[in-house]
DNA sequence: GCGATTAATCGTCACACTGAGGATAATTGG
DNA sequence: CCAATTATCCTCAGTGTGACGATTAATCGC
């Protein structure tokens, strides 16, 4: 049977939080097209792989997140897929998007394809010309990000197994670019059952007032929202 | 340069809301694989063809949506993607599929590769087995569709040019599968700035005191949002 | 050591939105 | 005309929210 052919890739959109700051993975292009550009991870889905399993691969060999208790840690999940005929001036490519948080990681590897890899802050991101349609799926990625803060615990994903409301509160304020007030925010972290659960444990250093230490909550969804 | 060739397809998830049920579109197949069962509609990409342009065109084809005037009326957006190696015993297929929202429109035509098409109950639709993976995709796209009334005005989107907030109500409880107080539905719609719009004019029969007639508002926000 | 500074935590208050449900209005069918 | 039906308006108590005052417990500069 006849049908017209696609290649068909993955590219992740990874976002984390380092030096204060809201960073996404980005690779230097080794090859053209875009050679020695800026762009998203990813790659081609191989003959016989699942989207998502290409998706936490490709994940893997940049980050070297690979084992199993490492991936727990990560959330990944599709956002999107992106088909114009004139992403790839090679050949007619279907990209599908995914969308990952990580906490603080090790140094990203730079993969077969790329001559390196770097986490990149996302204002940084933003303003610079990406390859392909990169552009327009970080800026989808992001706003994808900002809202599943409010109605999902992924938060605390962005953060350390312990970590304080603080900790909380700035992944907040990195991700929406926004100041909150630490007094509402701590009430309505505690009153979102399943959120966080305390350890009992407190911060043992840093300026001001000790802070006591949480872990991620069972839940994923969070009722009632934080809202923008 | 050499690639794993994918086949590319679109499969759409049509609700609308005929004889008071919530339906969505499917076909009879009339070829091989699932040759006789029921699928959703869908079809290969052409090679030239952007995936929402193809989906548009899926559409138009199985319900004779094509005029830009219809199309106006018609909410499309994409659902997600489907690659697992086996869905389709054939070939290596990924299948972008979409989701729609329709007014009640004329009856559905029978596309070039189905034998049938027709609206069928989604109630039916959940414990019939679909082809391919297209339960699962029901499944999705009805979750989104519920997702969506939360929090955006696309209820509207089944509803005629001009209803009144009953009508309104009607679809978030089929949508939803609930019952919900006509008072306070009454009152958050008419509270939600840009929902919509009265027209002046009112329902001239019926039983009951006759309505208020509106047309769709300009927002496609929900502030604050009709949770379920 | 000591006050200034910083940050965490708790508390108060007015306001907005919600669900429950009472009351009234305007029709149709007998 | 009356009962049934549906639309619309209103009240009230409970809950979540933003703004912000107050207290606590640490570090910092000297």
């Amino acid at each position: 049977m006849a049908f017209p052919p696609f290649a068909v890739t993955v590219d992740l959109v990874v976002f984390t939080i380092r030096d204060d700051q809201l960073c996404v993975l980005t690779i230097e292009r080794g090859e053209a097209p875009f050679a020695g550009g800026q762009a998203l991870p990813g790659g081609f889905v191989l003959p016989d792989e699942d989207l998502a399993d290409a998706a936490a691969r490709e994940l893997a060999e940049e980050t070297g997140v690979g084992k199993d208790a490492e991936l727990e840690r990560v959330h990944l999940e599709q956002l999107g897929t992106y088909g114009d005929p004139t992403r790839d001036p090679r050949m007619r490519t279907v990209s599908v998007a995914y969308l990952a948080f990580a906490a603080q990681l090790s140094e990203p590897i730079a993969g077969t394809d790329a001559a390196a890899a770097q986490w990149m802050p996302v204002a940084s991101a933003l303003t610079t010309s990406l390859a392909f349609d990169h552009g327009q799926i970080l800026a989808d990625g992001l706003e994808r990000a900002r809202a599943k803060l409010e109605y999902t615990t992924l938060a605390a994903t962005f953060c350390r197994d312990e970590f304080t409301i603080a900790d909380l509160r700035h992944v907040y304020e990195l991700v929406w670019d926004v100041t909150i007030d630490p007094r509402n925010f701590h009430r309505k972290v505690l009153a979102s059952e399943g959120f966080v659960e305390p350890t009992g444990e407190q911060t043992s250093q840093g300026r001001g007032r000790p802070a006591q230490l949480f872990t991620r909550g069972d839940a994923t969804q969070l009722h009632p929202p934080i809202r923008r």
